[in-house]
DNA sequence: GCAGTTAATGAATCGCATG
DNA sequence: CCATGCGATTCATTAACTG
């Protein structure tokens, strides 16, 4: 069997050049170069990064998943007066396409990017939902080639239960390829506990098969060596973060700590450096300091950056901060990459934001923005 | 957000026709009605049957997974002299490809013809693993449409371990689709048991939630009645069938009963009709008669054809055989769809097969065949 | 009859030998 | 050097056996 071939996703516009023009990363603040935080564009970051010849270990990519809404996120204060806590909302991100295409118009060539900008043993993990997982797993087939992939996640989560005549979503896919398929990549195997019936039956030793003299089997028995428990494999059970649980930060579509955890063991070791062109709620950035992984994350939402902000200086980093500038704004190329992105509709977070004055130890000196 | 629009999978010799003649269904030997198996091209008889206007409930498609092996079964017998097991090998089914357009071509004229054969209030489940499954979502998506789609149901099982730097594969997908998005689809809604934590918290009693004046939600409170469990989610925990179960048949990649039973509970009612154009050791058809459905099977494969007719009669069913006779058989296009099937290899399973003389109570008159 | 123990073996992957 | 094939590995599971 050979490669994919001749099997390809087709779009209008599919081939337009990306849009970014010449961009580079202006420092807006000193701060600890292990924890980096880039505001801008991350197509325009990640080019500028491959200019400074950056090489990662892990990128995992947490784009929009095609909702259709525009995300908002809750920030709560204390009233200064009456000491009650007061939620108002604000933008997070825009989440509105004109369809699938112009979708995956803007998520190619960040795909192209990232796998650029991966070390040669490193690999790149894409969190989209069934919305989007199977046209992103042939974009990436296409973009890292077919034997780069390496699994399909699927992170199971419980979730409060809906009423529609159908089995209820209560799964993410995670996919992930590896930079080179020759190399081998960085991977550390992680277990899980032993099915309660390989327990029953063979307790916590190791099972060792036993050959007659034909080299047929003839049965198994334990050994004294305790089992580490089973390979992790490719379905995660793991909790969605509650809506009071003391890591929630009020951005949307925040993911818990445990499921980042996870892909930073298995695919990463101490010193490693990990990109997140889209660090939402700053999840991966505040793992990877926990766990010692260098970090740097990319996000163009205001409200993306200043939660962020506020939960590193709450886990103690004070992240080095900085801006990606495009010096020639690209023009919308409008209608010649097909009717469906000729709607004239607001584009999502490219303009009118940089005018946002960013400090480093930005906003409120308080705890965890819970 | 619009339709898929422009999004769309192409491969050279995407749109040439699909092989299949005029072709006709011979009845072979009597039998029940409500169980009937057909020996041939699942396209040609599923084209066939469109002409006799049945329509099915529910098609559960499991092709081939794009392994690139010619699969074997095992039979097992007992030698007459010695009394021993005596194991062989046979020929199942041919699962190697020239490469993914040639599996594509041949795998969506099957879609199409199953999804013509399905009831209004019907719908197709197709079984994949992740090599090809987004591939499939892609291509049903087109024939469906997007807004047909109902499930990626994750089928999560357990099995040996292996030693790759990788997380270990141990799902398998099966994509659910309605026949039409805008009639109500068979369902019938299926319980789980509620999360440990959630018991810990609330016990069995089904949750309350209770509002303050404004509308506003305040907590929740436990109720008398006690809860169903949580609705069916979409990733399914379901061992695989074990090596030395009773159900296992010696054809490979035999599916576990139980998962087929569930899909039955949620899709379909008793008295309504089943399709299985890939009926392989015949789980389908044993299922639907123990749960009181009736079922129409087709395969190409001998072996196939006579584990189902042993499994069957094992279970008390004799089924009504039928035999798909293509008139005028189809010359392979050969060189004018690709050179990925220009290459000279040996079809699977569509010549020579027919000569094979088929009993309604074939075989042995033994017991399941283990 | 039931519980506990023993037997049997699927099939993915790696490594090594062979051609 | 690349393709092929076989042996080794090792949980998971149920049938069969034993006390």
């Amino acid at each position: 069997m050979g490669e994919l071939g001749a099997v390809r996703l087709d779009w209008n516009g599919k081939e337009m050049p990306a849009l970014a023009g010449l961009t580079e990363l202006c420092l807006v603040s000193p701060g600890d170069p292990a924890c980096r935080l880039i505001h801008g564009d991350n197509l325009a970051a990640m080019r500028a990064l491959g200019r400074r010849a950056m090489s990662f270990m892990l990128a995992y990519l947490d784009p929009p998943f095609l909702t259709g809404r525009l995300h908002l996120r809750v920030t709560r204060a204390r009233h200064t007066g009456t000491g009650g806590i007061v939620r108002s909302l604000g933008p997070a991100f825009d989440d509105r396409w004109s369809g699938l295409a112009e979708y995956l118009s803007e998520l190619r060539p960040r795909l192209v990017a990232a796998r650029d900008l991966l070390d040669d043993r490193g690999c790149m993990v894409l969190h989209v939902d069934t919305k989007t997982s199977h046209y992103a797993k042939v974009l990436c087939d296409e973009i890292f080639g077919q034997s780069c992939f390496a699994s399909e996640i699927v992170w199971r989560y419980r979730r409060w239960p809906s009423k529609t005549a159908n089995f209820q979503r209560v799964h993410d896919v995670l996919l992930r390829y590896v930079k080179n398929p020759r190399t081998a990549p960085r991977f550390r195997q992680l277990y899980e506990p032993l099915a309660p019936s390989t327990q029953a039956t063979w307790g916590n030793g190791r099972q060792r098969a036993v050959f007659d003299g034909q080299g047929r089997r003839k049965r198994s028995s334990t050994t004294e060596t305790e089992s580490p428990g089973t390979p992790l494999g490719d379905v995660w059970n793991i909790g969605i973060v509650a809506p009071v649980a003391r890591e929630r930060t009020g951005y949307p579509t925040q993911k818990p700590e445990a499921l980042i955890e996870r892909l930073l063991q298995a695919c990463t070791e101490p010193g490693d450096l990990v990109l997140d062109p889209y660090v939402g709620s700053g999840t991966t950035l505040s793992v990877c300091h926990r766990l010692g992984r260098a970090a740097l994350g990319i996000d163009a939402s205001p409200g993306a950056v200043e939660v962020t902000l506020r939960r590193l200086e709450a886990a103690g980093v004070v992240p080095l901060l900085e801006r990606a500038r495009t010096a020639e704004r690209p023009r919308r190329l409008g209608k010649t990459r097909g009717a469906e992105a000729a709607d004239g509709q607001q584009r999502r977070g490219r303009g009118g934001q940089n005018q946002m004055v960013l400090r480093a130890r930005a906003a409120a000196p308080k705890c965890s923005p819970t």
